[in-house]
DNA sequence: TAAAAAAAGAACTAAAGTAGAACATTTATA
DNA sequence: TATAAATGTTCTACTTTAGTTCTTTTTTTA
């Protein structure tokens, strides 16, 4: 096949032949090859001669025909390779989607791995990440729906206030606001249809706290 | 068949030369396939010369041509490329952050480029996207608040129900529910304290849907 | 763990590209 | 049509890039 200089020139020939109706000279094609002598445009020549790529009219000035290029990917494929290329190195992190919270079983069991999540890296700092999908009303009031996919850290301690997936009983995991009180853990949802649960710390332990949210649109 | 490193070797001739309309060197193969001699290269092109996948012009430089591809690819090359496939469905998108909505400014106006913001594929489907960080409670039943990131869709239409940004006499841009009554644009807000706005059509046109919303808790 | 295969690296050979000048041919025009 | 200007060809000498071969090292695998 060609070399980059030789492909260069082939398809500023063929351009200029298709967009000027003349062939170049070789000081044309030495500016745009980008070339100081008029020796090196020959040799290039030569070879395209000897590939088959162009024709030539013997003694006879600009007089070249292009006779063939080189097969090109049509333009969409390119673009779409470039979005691929884009799209893997581009700023965000793969998190597991693990299932739905407030469906009664904890995390660790669900862990259907393989289905995973893309979320901007702003949301993922240090540390172990993952994403349930929120089922439920009772966090509304703090702007989070039913549906939304909820990024949370893995962390087995929070801080009052903090929204924290809380495993309940080994048995139920819920999303709540997280109170430490003197003898008693208390869960509190955003809701005024829901009520508090007051929870002795040895029934209930964090497994993560809330992080981000994300919800789309249809 | 070909070994994966042959196979690998093969597409990436074919499609260099397809691409760029000449062959690659031994130091762009090297690259590609990720081995680091090129005496590596020299053996994997002589197999594939034997075996009749590609031609070369003898005492030339970048004289490859690829006679044949393999129908059936190396079964770890399919792995990959399944892998890319799932990378690229729950991969992310970069979109612009324009700056704070029902900051009184058509968007056109702030368009302070630059600042972006890498989204989830899944958001982010055919169309022009930007994002914008929403300030005020307006629409705190529909689980927007304040802070909030709103990923929205450009677009000059909207269907009754969606939440849309909304340009209001050129000047005020405000996320709201859109209702398009007989003679009327009802912008409708999601909390009890704020009243529905009734404008005539002249005085509001749609600039986006809301198709996202993203939080990011500290 | 020893033999075989693959990869890496160094040293070498070959091809491609650069540059300038001298020269040959074609084309435009005085 | 003679001649200048433009264009194309060939040569030499050199630099850079590319390709080949062989030896050593690493990795695989039986």
């Amino acid at each position: 096949m060609l070399t980059p200089k030789q492909y260069k020139l082939l398809m500023f020939i063929d351009n200029t032949i298709k967009e000027k109706g003349c062939c170049p000279s070789y000081e044309e094609m030495k500016e745009a090859v980008g070339i100081k002598s008029k020796s090196g445009i020959h040799a290039l020549i030569e070879e395209l001669i000897e590939r088959e790529f162009v024709r030539k009219i013997p003694h006879k000035a600009r007089a070249l025909e292009v006779i063939k290029t080189p097969r090109f990917k049509p333009r969409d494929i390119i673009e779409e390779e470039k979005k691929i290329k884009l799209a893997l190195q581009s700023s965000s992190a793969q998190i597991p989607l693990y299932g739905k919270i407030a469906a009664g079983t904890p995390i660790e069991a669900i862990a259907y791995e393989n289905e995973t999540l893309s979320v901007p890296f702003n949301m993922v700092e240090r540390g172990e990440f993952y994403a349930l999908q929120v089922e439920g009303e009772s966090m509304i009031e703090a702007g989070i729906m039913d549906g939304d996919i909820a990024v949370i850290k893995r962390s087995n301690v929070a801080e009052n206030g903090q929204i924290v997936v809380a495993l309940v009983e080994e048995s139920e995991a819920t999303l709540k606001v997280w109170r430490k009180k003197k003898d008693e853990i208390w869960l509190e949802p955003c809701n005024k249809d829901y009520e508090i649960r007051r929870l002795h710390p040895s029934q209930v332990r964090v497994q993560g706290i809330l992080k981000g949210i994300m919800r789309k649109y249809h």
